[in-house]
DNA sequence: GACTACTTATAAG
DNA sequence: TATTATAAATAGT
C-alpha cells in the first residue's frame, strides 16, 4: 500500500514476508478493536503464522466465550435452513454436495469467464442454467427412485401370485382328504415363482 | 479515517453506526484475507453485531477446523462430546456452506448496476429463499417416497413369509401321502397373513 | 523500530 | 448506492 501497488499473492522472500505479517498483523487487530468499539460488535480473531504460531484476539470476554457462542449460532442456523426439521447430517451433506455442483457447473460451463465481469443478461441465463441443472440431477434421481419402486411392485405381484397358487393348492390337497381326487406331484409353479422372485 | 478524525468510541447514531458497521466489517475481512494470501497465514475471524447476527471468515477450509486447532494450541479441553463422526461430519458441513456461500457471493456480486426494481438485498433473499422452498420441497418429496419404497419392502417381506409358510404347509401335506399323519384342520396362518397383507 | 511516499480505507455528504 | 476529501495503513528504506 505504499511505493508500490502490491501483488495479491503469496510473498516468497521469506524476510519481506515475515515483515509484512508483523504489520499487517497489527494492522488487523487494530481495525479489529475499533470496529468493535465504534459498533459495538463482537469480534474474535485467531491467526495462524505459516509456522503455526497463534495470534488471537477477542475484543468482548474470551475466545472460548465467543467460540461458544459461535457454536451456537452455527447450530442455530443450520436448523433454520431446514425448516425445523432435524435433518440427517448426512442427508445434508448430500444436500449441500448437490448444491455447490449445480453452482460450480454454472459457473464454470456457462461462463469461461470470471463472474465479477457477468452482466444482469449473462446471470439471468446462469440463473436459468442453474434451474436447468437442478431439474436433470432431480429428473435423475426420481427415476432411479421410480425404478425401485418398479421393482419392488413387480416383486410384490410375483409374491402374491405365488402366494396365491399356493394356498389354492392347499386347499385343493385339503379337499383330497374329503373327495379323493387325482394324485398330484410335482409343483412345478411355485418352485418357477420362486426362482422368479429370488432372482431378485 | 476520512472528512474528520473520528473519535475511538461507541457511534451513538444508530444509523451512522450501522453503515459505519457494514464498512468497516468489510475492509477487516478484505485485510484478513490479504493477511492469508500475502503472508501464508491461516485467519479465521468471528463478528457478532449490536444485534447477535454472525458474520464469519475462514481464509483456509472451515472455521471448525480452525477453531479445533486453535484448541488444541491454546490445550483447552477438546469437544469430545459430540462423538467423532458427528464432528467430522458438522465440520464437513462448515467447510461445504463456506463453499456455497463464496459461489453465491459470486453469483451476488456484479449485480450491483441498479437494475429493475429489486435491489440486489432482495434479489439475494429470493434466492435464497427460493433455494429453500425447493430444498424444501425436494425433501418432502424424498421423504414420500422413501416412505413407499419402505412399505414395499414390508410388504415383500410378508408375502415372502406367507410363501414360505404355505410352501411348507404343502410339502408336509405332501408328505402325508406316504406317511400317514396327524390331521390338519384350518390354515390360521396363511389366513391372518393375508389379512396382514390385504391391509396395505 | 522509525521514516516517508505512496496506496488504501472510509466518513461525510 | 457512488463520490470524494481526507485519515490510516503500509512497502520499501
Amino acid at each position: 500500500m505504499a511505493r508500490g501497488k502490491v501483488q495479491m499473492k503469496r510473498i516468497e522472500n521469506t524476510v519481506h514476508r515475515q515483515v509484512t505479517f508483523c504489520k499487517r498483523r497489527a494492522g488487523l487487530l487494530k481495525k479489529a478493536k475499533e470496529l468493535s468499539v465504534l459498533c459495538d460488535a463482537d469480534v474474535g480473531i485467531i491467526i495462524f503464522s505459516t509456522k503455526g504460531k497463534l495470534y488471537e484476539l477477542a475484543t468482548k470476554g474470551n475466545m472460548q466465550g465467543l467460540i461458544e457462542r459461535y457454536m451456537k449460532s452455527t447450530r442455530a442456523v443450520q436448523i433454520e435452513d431446514t425448516g425445523g426439521r432435524l435433518t440427517l447430517e448426512s442427508e445434508e451433506i448430500t444436500s449441500l454436495k448437490e448444491e455447490i455442483q449445480l453452482l460450480q457447473k454454472g459457473l464454470g460451463y456457462t461462463f469461461g469467464g470470471g463472474v465479477e465481469t457477468m452482466s444482469l443478461d449473462e446471470l439471468h441465463a446462469l440463473e436459468k442454467h442453474l434451474e436447468v441443472c437442478i431439474c436433470h440431477i432431480r429428473s435423475i434421481k426420481m427415476q432411479i427412485m421410480f425404478e425401485e419402486i418398479e421393482v419392488l411392485k413387480n416383486k410384490e405381484g410375483i409374491l402374491k401370485a405365488a402366494n396365491e397358487y399356493l394356498h389354492g393348492k392347499i386347499q385343493e390337497q385339503n379337499g383330497m382328504f374329503d373327495l379323493p381326487s387325482p394324485m398330484i406331484t410335482g409343483f412345478p409353479y411355485p418352485l418357477t415363482i420362486q426362482n422368479e422372485i429370488f432372482q431378485f
